[in-house]
This record gives structure tokens, sequence and C-alpha cells, in this order.
RNA sequence: GUGCAUGUGGCGAAACGGUAUACGCGCCGUCCUGUCAUGACGGUGGGUGUUACUAGCACCCAUGCGGGUUCGAAUCCCGCCGUGCGCACCA
């Protein structure tokens, strides 16, 4: 039996099949009333047709008055277009239907947001009428090509081996990491499920379990504020998991599913691996150096480099006895003063006490305000540095390292923002490897897991047991591209001997780990065998191969930064009702005055 | 929790201490038989009242909300709210 809504899309037709009686059913999407002919743009999910209505149709006038948007089904004739008025632009421009009839199946009010012109809506217009935002190319085609990376995703783990398992989306809640969203439970009063912030538990419960090489394009629920790269609340990852496996193993799996599924879907844009498609390693210890972030963007072609060691005896207070980075960056000697005054600003808001710097002119003179402080050896090592004339080599120093570096790494990322730095229509891809196991916290001096504790200390127990803890590196690794962190994993402790010892040198004793990781220590004790993983954020993924910036763009109905449904009005209020059933009163914190 | 930016018709916006809503999009009306981002002309914030009621006129209100400075505030100041970006946070 026929279709009662259409006999072909809105981008099938052809010049061949001209003649043939047909139905569409689409959107209005544009109407061109030229007084006796009635051209209308017939839109639906696959392409554009144009549709006639001929002035001797005595529907003419009422067609002419459905706003756009209207939804319909129209029955017609195909026809080749006339002479010169073949549309090339379009698919289907060879032809267009020649209508005899019409049905108006869904109705549209005043639109508050145009579906076409997609001309600029505010975002939270377009977050609350997603639906209408769905229709607009620009975003319907992002969530195409979407399913189309998950689909090109799936089948490529399955060549290289892996299966797909699914997890439990309600479970416990877990100790680490970010802060859990709870489910409170209706038969255990006072009791509560968590979503997962990640199914890493239950990947490594399922190498135990001898499955040997796992994945899922799994929900991650994360209660933590939104960014430009982040969605507040949940977000997808590529959850991979292996047995039997080196750092080096999981990085070859990794390589060989990311370098062509970027290569598939934004061939024109070279990447940076190697011939061999593996991609460069970078310690992270390096990467904090060099870029003064784990997350380099190697489209900025501006390294930083220690100077510690010049200005250890400085005259110059400012700089003497700290740590001291510097870069240099080309274009910048001719910026006004206000544009350095203005990098200040920036600097000290990100907690530096300023950003100095020093201009070399066409001379190779070193000029502005603290060149007079550049004598010697210094002057000397800062042309060396690799300012070109011209420039302006960007100071950072502070007591504590860290600070040090990633003041500059913020500054760098925004220089070479606004002077058009980065390198365009390219991926640059870098492991971060060598993360610290350890690292101290300033404020309580106590020694705290820097990542994942369940990674694996490089070393093992002897490193444990022999090493300063500060200087013990795990097999804890981030993928890398364009500023991105597109994936991070590690090599899983699977020794309970070896984990309790990780677990004291935190200063968490053995019930901690035997009550709050019980699942997975009791699990190891019977038989657990090496294994690590790694995964990816899918959302960033398409993100970089959408080439958007902003996260909630590749994702069909985001939240707002502030973690709200626009569209859906989530979180709002339950009944008293659905309170009492699972043992909830509701403590309002206290109004502001 | 916090720093910065921002908030004006259905939408993008203009006015930057002196007649709010210029201009554009959309929408409505009229005209046009080959357009395809159609074109031309006109209209288009809300309310109340009034008249000779397909229309006109008058008055009032409106620049996120509330207060303040000023002869006069969209504009300057204070507080609050929303949104965006960043920080804290993110095993």
């Amino acid at each position: 039996m026929l279709n009662p809504y259409r006999t072909y899309t809105c981008n099938d037709l052809r010049a061949t099949q001209a003649g043939e009686t047909v139905r569409l059913a689409g959107w209005i999407h544009n109407k061109r009333d030229l007084g006796g002919v009635l051209f209308v743009d017939l839109r639906d999910h696959y392409g554009i047709t144009q549709i006639v209505i001929p002035p001797t149709a005595a529907f003419q006038d009422e067609f002419a008055h459905l706003p756009k948007e209207t939804v319909v089904s129209v029955q017609g004739q195909v026809r080749p277009r006339p002479e010169g008025t073949v549309n090339p632009n379009l698919p289907t421009g060879e032809i267009e239907i020649d209508v005899t009839g019409y049905d108006k199946l869904g109705g549209c009010e005043s639109l508050p947001m145009n579906v076409f012109p997609e001309d600029h809506t505010p975002e939270e217009t377009r977050l609350k009428y997603r639906f209408l935002d769905l229709r607009r190319s620009k975003l319907h085609q992002t969530v195409m090509l979407r399913s189309r990376v998950i689909a090109s995703i799936r089948r490529r783990m399955i060549d290289l081996g892996f299966q797909e398992f699914q997890t439990p989306i309600l479970t416990s809640s877990s100790p680490e990491g970010a802060r859990d969203f709870l489910v409170p439970s209706r038969l255990y009063p006072g009791e509560f499920y968590a979503l997962p912030q990640a199914p890493q538990q239950f990947k490594q419960l399922l190498m135990v379990s001898g499955f040997d090489r796992y994945f899922q394009i799994a929900p991650c629920f994360r209660d933590e504020d939104g960014r430009a790269d982040r969605t507040p609340g949940e977000f997808y990852q590529l959850d991979v998991e292996m047995s039997f496996v080196t750092q080096d193993d999981v990085f070859a799996a990794i390589e060989k599913l990311m370098e062509p599924l970027f290569n598939e879907f934004k061939p024109e844009w070279p990447t940076n691996a190697r011939p061999d498609k593996t991609f460069q390693r970078l310690a992270y210890k390096e990467s904090m150096l060099r870029y003064g972030t784990d997350k380099p963007d190697l489209r900025i072609p501006v390294e930083i480099k220690d100077l510690t060691p010049l200005f250890a005896k400085s005259e110059f207070k400012a700089f003497a006895g700290k740590t001291v980075r510097a870069m240099a960056i080309p274009q910048a000697f001719d910026q006004p003063r206000s544009w350095f005054d203005n990098l200040q600003e920036e600097a000290k808001k990100l907690g530096a006490p300023g950003l100095a710097y020093i201009k070399i002119d066409a001379n190779g003179e070193l000029t502005g305000p603290i060149a007079k402080f550049m004598i010697g050896d210094s002057a000397t090592a800062l042309k060396e540095l690799g300012a070109k004339q011209q420039s302006a080599i960007f100071f950072s120093a502070d007591p504590n390292e860290t600070k040090a570096a990633k003041v500059l790494g913020a500054m760098r990322v925004k220089i070479a923002e606004q002077l058009g730095l980065i390198e365009k229509d390219v991926f640059k891809f870098t492991w971060i490897v060598d993360y610290p196991m350890y690292e101290m916290n300033e404020e309580t001096k106590q020694i705290e897991f820097s990542h994942n504790p369940f990674s694996m200390p490089q070393g093992g127990l002897e490193a444990l047991e022999k090493q300063d803890p500060l200087t013990i590196h795990a097999y804890q690794y981030d993928l890398v591209c364009n500023g991105y962190e597109i994936a991070s994993g590690a090599i899983r402790n699977h020794v309970p001997e070896i984990m309790y010892k990780a677990f004291a040198l935190a200063g968490h004793d053995k019930t901690v780990v035997d009550t709050e990781f019980a699942g997975m220590i009791n699990a190891f004790r019977f038989g657990a065998p090496p294994h690590g993983g790694i995964a990816p954020g899918i959302d960033r993924i398409i993100m970089l191969l959408a080439n958007e910036t902003n996260i909630r763009d590749v994702i069909a109905f985001p939240m707002a930064q502030n973690g709200r449904d626009l569209l859906m009005n989530a979180p709002s209020p339950v009944s008293e009702r659905q309170l009492r059933d699972v043992h909830l009163t509701i403590r309002k914190p206290v109004p502001k005055v």
C-alpha cells in the first residue's frame, strides 16, 4: 500500500522521473510568490524540492498564506524545469513539482526564531526551541555527522577486535572524583544510587571476568559546571579497556582508531601523525615546561623556556630566586602599549603578580619597562631565546613552579588567538605520558593522588617502597588534539598488595580501600589480569571534526551552562507524594537578603 | 562559590547624558507568470481612552528587576536576576 504522505523524499527526484505523479511531504521552507505562479521550497530531512502552485489552482491563494514551517503533503507531477531556470545549487534543481493538491498535516504558529534564513539567535532561545534549531541545516548536519562518526567508531572498534558491553546506570557513589548525581532509593530509606561518573570499575571487572577487549559508547554523569568544551551533567565517552597490555598496546589500538577516523571525516585536514600513523609522545613534565599546560595546542608555534638559573642571583628582585619562564612572540613588537597592558590584566586575573615583557627592536636592542635589568648574560641569553628582532618576550616568575608555568601557558594561548598565530585546518595530536603518581597538596602539605588512584605506578611495588613518592610516575596518559584533552587513560593497578601500598602513601589505610573499592579489590584477589584502558571523549572528537568551538553545538539536546534543560525544564520540583516515596524532605538553602 | 562580559520589539541591532526602537531580518497587507536569500510599495512595542471606526487622534507605559544621582538615564552609580566566557571544581 502506498504511503499516504509521500512517495519520494525531497531529495529523490531527478529529470529521469519527469512525468511521474508523486507525493512529497515536508516543511514549507521558503516561498516566492510572483503574483501568478507561486514557488515553494519544500524541505525534509533529505533535501529541498521546488514545488509550483499554478495560478489555475483553486487553492493557490490559500497555500500562499500558509506560514513557513507548516508541514504539508503535496501531490503533483514531476516536470523538468524550463530552459534557463535549472538551479545548479540544488540536487533536485533540474525538476519541479506541478502541484495538483495538498494536505496540511501540521500547522505552524508565529515562530520564536527563524529556521530559514539561519540568522544569529541567542543561545537561550535556541536551547528553549531546540527542535527549531535542529531543523536548521547547520545543527542538523552536525547531528548527522555525530551519528556517522559514532557508527564509524563502533564499526572500527569491532574490526579492531573489541566487544561492546553495557554497564549499570544506577550504581553506587564512588568517593573519588567529581560530585555524583544521586538517585534516592524507595526500598531502602536514606540510601542512594549514584549515576556513574564513568563505567570505570565495571570495565575493570569485565577484564577480571576474562573478556579481554571491552568498549562502550558510555554516558558519564558528573555534577560539575560547564565550560565551552565541557557540558554540565552528562557527556559521552568511548570507554575502552584491554587485558594483558602495556601502555604501548593501548596507544597502538587508539592510534589505529583515531588517525583513520579523523582522516575519514576530515580528509582535507592533515594530521601531525608520523609516517607510520602513530602520534608523538610528550612527558607531562616536558609539556608543563614547554607549553605551560598538560593539554598543549601544538598548532601554536611558540615554546616556553626556563630561565630560572639565569635570574637566580639577579639584581631584579621580581625574578630573583623564583621560577622564571619566558616565551618569544613574533609580531608582538608593533602592538600598542594598551595591548601589553591588557595582557598584564589577564595575567593578574589568573593570579600572577603581572606579566613582565621586553621588546626587541629592529637593531636587536632590548626595550621596554624592564629592559634595563637585562644586562650581561641575561641580555645575551634573551637574544638566544630565539626571539627574532621586532618581537616581544614575555616572562612569568613565581615562587611556585607550577603557577609560573600555567600563567605563561594560558597567555601563550590567549596571545596566539589575538595575533592569529594558530595554524589553521590541521589536527595536531600528542600523547601526554609519565604523569606524576602523587602531588603535594600545598594547603595541607599532604601527599595526594594526582590522578586516578587505580593507575599502576611505574616501577611497581619497588618504586612505592624505595622512591620519593613525588618522583614516581604513573602509567597514566592523555591524548591531546589542538589543545583539547580528547582521551584519558591508564594501565591499572591490579595487584592488591600494590594497591594498599599506593593508598598508604596517600595517607589512606587498608580499610579505606576495602570499604570504598570493595567490589574491585575483592575481584583482584581471585586472579586479575594486568589490564589498562582509555576513554576518548565523543563530544570533543565531534567538536574537532565539526570545527565547532562550543560543545553544545554538537549535542542534540544539551543543557545550558548552569545545568538547566531549557527545553524540558529540568531540573524541576516533584510532588510531595514522590518525595515521600523516596523518604526525602527538602532542606532549602537560606535565601539571600 | 567567584572574576569578566552582557541584557533594548518576534530576531540581529542603533541611539552612549538630551525626541528610545534608525537600519536590517522576520511577520502582515497590496501588486507582479519563472523565482530560488524573488522583487516593488505600505504596515508592524504594549496599554487605555476617544471619534466621523477597512482609518485616525490623544494620553499613559515600556531598554532584565529594584533603588539612586541628574532639569533630564537605555546610557552614570548601588543591589538583585538571567545568559555567556573563565577560575575554583573536573578519580
